[in-house]
DNA sequence: AAAAAACTAGCGGTTTTCCGCTAGACGAAG
DNA sequence: CTTCGTCTAGCGGAAAACCGCTAGTTTTTT
């Protein structure tokens, strides 16, 4: 099997030769460039054969993200990953929706590096650990620090708000527990007042951020 | 140092024996047993020194879920590594929220379940790399593979959505994009006939689902 | 230029939600 | 035993959402 062709494609120098020292300590890996924009990756694949790029996120001209998509649209064989500073779950989503196929941060270990152009290379998805640490601390901090309006609701409240996020009307409710709609109407209306919430489209983004449904 | 005292709670004896098997390999690991519940796992811990619990998720009487958050109150020491036969981000997410150090898929590879081991041992997080791509592919397959319903809906239709997912009333709406409230109602209407939904609260759900608002 | 799609606006009517208030029954906690 | 919280139930009224239908104007596509 042929050495595989990486290109860093970065605006800060530094980056690109740090990846490049990682990258020339594989045999089969061969370090064929850097770009320093979206723009000079396309010129580069268009001129000469690339398997794989390591794509910054954040450059000049044109964006990680656009030149990846690009990338994915006319060059379907050639594998990206995405570089980036931050460890930001949304940036990931889409750069891998854009046809990325890892996503590494720039302070990751030499290891995770190689790692990562293995396993993409192979067909498999790669994510920083750190990154997936985020994605499940994020809510962590909101939501466990301080007090939660959740424990304000009682038990019956709780299977009320599921019931309305079902998208069940208070007459399909009171039918379902066996009670009258007046109750159904007077639990509703308690648990706006606790939750302080406007209408119902308000109680349905409360109850699945505060898991309160299964989504 | 000692060997790391792990007890396996699953159900499923099937579960149990494999992991035990895995678990024997390893010199410094040793298994002391297993739950078939919650209760159990609480037993169990109460009457001798535990360091990692691999807790399933779906178990009677009390679930993996409780039974975390329970032994993340009482006994903050005992690590604890979440299964699952489901690749369900969100099931993750509120596992880790109750104290939970990884989470593995029950089909994972013994080297995968070894590293979670070693990994969480050492206070750091892991998370099944099966999960990842789940939680990345979902929107993929949702976006570019099969059609979806959001491109039935207009610029404008989007954008009504997006401000009734703002808890904002018909009045309301009308009022920011300058027009009169009829044209709004017409526009709710032809969404929900277009989206097939019911109310305003599977309205938000699908915004969610499909990332049409922020969240 | 013609056709299609999108945006606009209106009307009448029904259903559902939202609001505020009262109040009895029951069990748990003090 | 009394108090507190919860669940239950009721009432009246206002606001908002939902439904179905028509129809003119503008924009986009063909």
């Amino acid at each position: 099997m042929d050495r595989i062709k990486v290109l860093v494609a970065d605006d800060h120098q530094v980056i690109i030769d740090g990846l490049e020292a990682i990258i020339s300590t594989i045999d089969h890996l061969e370090f064929i460039g850097g770009a320093s924009n979206g723009n000079e990756v396309i010129t580069r694949v268009e001129s000469q054969a690339v398997d794989l790029v390591l794509m910054d996120i954040n450059m000049p001209e044109m964006d990680g993200l656009e030149c990846t998509g690009y990338l994915n649209k006319h060059y379907p064989n050639i594998r990206v990953i995405a570089l980036s500073m931050h460890d930001n779950p949304r940036l990931a989503k889409r750069m891998i929706k854009n046809g990325a196929f890892g996503f590494l941060l720039k302070n990751s270990s030499k290891a995770n590096i190689l790692k990562a152009i293995s396993e993409v290379m192979e067909g498999r998805n790669f994510f920083d650990p750190m990154l997936m640490s985020a994605f499940f601390d994020a809510d962590n901090k909101k939501s466990s620090s301080s007090f939660s309006k959740k424990d304000l609701l009682t038990k019956r409240e709780i299977q009320i708000i599921q019931l309305i996020c079902q998208e069940k009307t208070t007459a399909e409710i009171a039918d379902e527990l066996s009670i009258s709609t007046h109750t159904v109407e007077s639990h509703r209306g308690n648990i706006m007042l606790k939750l302080e919430l406007k209408n119902s489209v308000g109680l349905v983004k409360w109850a699945i951020k505060n898991e309160v449904i299964d989504f």
